[in-house]
DNA sequence: TAAAGTTAGTGTATTTTTTACACTAACTAA
DNA sequence: TTAGTTAGTGTAAAAAATACACTAACTTTA
């Protein structure tokens, strides 16, 4: 399954980047498909090596500039994945980062590797190269863990959009189905969720009044140890 | 501060441990004096490079024992930090875990650079060596967050421990006074602690009763949705 | 132009959980 | 035997979470 004679290389690490979208109420991930040995033409989570001068939040953050053409979006360090035999070509250690994108946003790969990039469901994901599965299913943990404490569901989400649409974006993450009274009373009770005194169009059906999350505001308040969740 | 001759590495990778205990009502870690350059003489978290065919797991594991002469201990991988600049002599990412071990434990440290090792509350913390600062402060904060949800208090009490020992640990860990009877009420809630049917003894009061936490039926309840949570 | 189809939007009652709060019991030491 | 110290216990009030069903607004089609 793996090429013999490739080149040993010395003690090095890599950033792996699990990149999530939420398209019509199915959380997604970017794949790639590798053009290169090892696991030539296996599907598998954007990555590189970090280069000698570069801190590891930076080459995470040039993956997924490269992959996308977009900067300033959601990155969390996720886990540091360090099997001796990960890596068929050497001991490769990874650090891995989970990133949240409005799928909605035009996506314009920068370079060639990211070509072949394409969304996959987080349940129906093919076998991925290296010990990806695992990675994917770390940061999906902790993903699912994290929107329970923190108003990072937005992020998948464009500036303005409707409650129905932030309600999707929980359930695909939590696999579980709301109540859509309890969560909109709840989502309000914070106040900072601001009417854009818009509604939607396009539906052939009822209009949906469009918001906006105040950020600003919550940074105010999560100092004072308010704390956003379901 | 820094000398300066010191011999470039090549890229490499270390693991640094923040180890948590809890004495008398107090969070403290476990420090000790570095007795070689770069920062000879500093306090500082232990840790070591990961060796060559040796999981990154098995290093921190490796670690601990060394300076504790413990095994089987509570550990958790916190963070990974790669700044270029972290360390003076050449590009090192570390990857730090903490661990919770019982104070009333003898340590034995197995090898000589543990002989400095000792307790500092996490209140009253020296200047440390590198970046362990801000590792610690990572691994505080995990520590917070996660006893929310997870019963990892246990970790720190000898394997029978009175409410009023357990009830100190949480006060200790999140920083805030509980209150007695709520504590009791919901702690024994779960139906996860046992009596021992023996008390305490030594004080010149009354004898606190002991308890024990039932792990296996925890895992068992935690696979089912189960939450340990104050 | 009326009817059918689709999603948006809203309130209340019940249950569960969290909080606040103060005294008696048991033991030791002086 | 008294003073000192920590252990141990219950209830009522407040807050939060849950369960639940209909009307409103808009579009399409017959």
């Amino acid at each position: 399954m793996q090429p013999k004679k490739l080149p040993r290389l010395k003690s090095t690490f890599s950033v792996d980047c699990v990149i999530f979208g939420v398209d019509d109420g199915v959380l997604k991930i970017l794949l790639i498909e590798r053009n290169e040995p090892p696991f030539k033409a296996w599907k598998a989570i954007p990555g590189n090596l970090v280069r000698d001068q570069e801190d590891i939040d930076d080459a995470a953050k040039r993956i997924l500039y490269e992959l996308t053409g977009l900067k300033d979006i959601y990155l969390e360090q996720s886990y540091t994945f360090g099997r001796t035999n990960r890596h068929p070509q050497g001991r490769v250690i990874t650090v891995s980062y989970y990133s949240l994108i409005q799928k909605t946003d035009d996506i314009r790969p920068v370079t060639g590797f990211a070509k072949t990039a394409f969304w996959c469901p987080v349940h129906e994901l093919p076998k991925l190269a290296f010990d990806h599965r695992e990675i994917v299913e770390k940061a999906l943990a902790q993903l699912k863990h994290k929107i329970n404490y923190q108003p990072i569901g937005f992020e998948l989400l464009p500036k303005r959009f409707t409650l129905t649409q932030l309600q999707h974006v929980y359930e695909a993450i939590l696999e579980v189905d709301l109540d859509k009274r309890n969560f909109r009373k709840k989502m309000l009770s914070f106040g900072l969720l601001e009417s854009c005194q818009e509604k939607q169009t396009g539906g052939s059906h009822r209009a949906a009044s469009l918001y906006r999350f105040n950020k600003k505001r919550y940074h105010q308040l999560a100092t004072k140890g308010f704390i956003f969740g379901l």
